[in-house]
DNA sequence: TATGGGAGCTACAGCGACTGTAGCTTCAAG
DNA sequence: CTTGAAGCTACAGTCGCTGTAGCTCCCATA
């Protein structure tokens, strides 16, 4: 049916109309093509690729998603459900699930890391490096804190910011 | 000084003591030197490396910032800095205010998506995907929230979780 | 019908901060 | 002298894109 339907009076979106309706780059889509989360779509005699509205909601699906942070391979998971509506949600909730337990646990430990650079800054003297408190704090594990403090996700300044 | 003083007396580590008293993987030890973070050690007769103290501390104090969260770049500013004592440590506090800058917006993002998959979780019905809150939500964004959301940062599910 | 410019194409390199592997050599203990 | 752990280099892979080079295609206007 979807194929017969495509045929004929469907709204038929180059890639980068489908890059502005859903707020993707044109890279990324073509990208999500290579690796299997978008199918390879119909191309004009040109060699262009043409969307039809089905793409259009399965990426957007995708960016939405993405954008509540869940990694591609969830999303995989979640769009592989979205293709059998009958079945169970439990596994999607399981995977809600398991991203709002990462999502807490990251919270825990950038709180924990707010607490220690906010001492670190209060407690410096504003005086030279060789008595600044937050040098000294990195230096020495004994001076930052009680409590011992697991590693952080890496955090990139974004080009944005 | 510290040429002279490094021939005589002083401990000297192969890089797996070294990895392993300060908690990083021998490999990346290796990486930082590619980097230039660390400085070329001295080399056995068979080419192995030799660390001192003065590198086991700088190695230390990587490790730890890189517990805090603070980017590669943001280290060696602040390496260079404990390379001149008497400079003013101003620009090292805003270099932990920047980073402090960053948690924080972290954090608030976070929240808003824990919140977000609270609600996903709470509506949802437990009955097929069909009628899944969760699909739902991440299908339309009419139906998520009433505040737009932002992007979150990528969060990969880690091995050691 | 010619032309110009924007959009699209492929292929590949690069980001950050590592991690893992293959295939060697070296070192220290027994 | 042997054995096994540890070290060496060089390179590929991770995640999720992003950017670039050097083409071709499409469509509107002249």
């Amino acid at each position: 049916m979807t194929e017969a339907a495509t045929n004929a009076t469907m709204p038929r979106y180059p890639i980068g109309e489908l890059a502005r309706q859903t707020g993707t780059k044109v890279q990324t889509i073509r990208y999500y093509e290579s690796i299997g989360l978008l199918p390879e779509p119909a191309r004009t005699a040109g060699n262009q690729r043409v969307y039809g509205p089905d793409q259009l909601d399965r990426l957007g699906f995708i960016k939405h998603a993405r954008d509540f942070g869940f990694p591609l391979d969830a999303i995989r998971e979640l769009l592989d459900m979205t293709d059998r509506p009958a079945a169970s949600c439990a596994e999607a909730d399981e995977i809600v699930r398991r991203h709002l337990g990462e999502v807490r646990r990251r919270i825990g430990r950038l709180q924990a890391l707010e607490g220690e650079l906010n001492r670190m800054l209060e407690s410096c003297s504003h005086g030279t490096v060789a008595n600044c408190r937050a040098i000294n704090v990195l230096s020495d594990h004994e001076k930052c804190c009680t409590t011992s403090h697991e590693p952080v996700e890496t955090m990139p300044y974004r080009a944005t910011d």
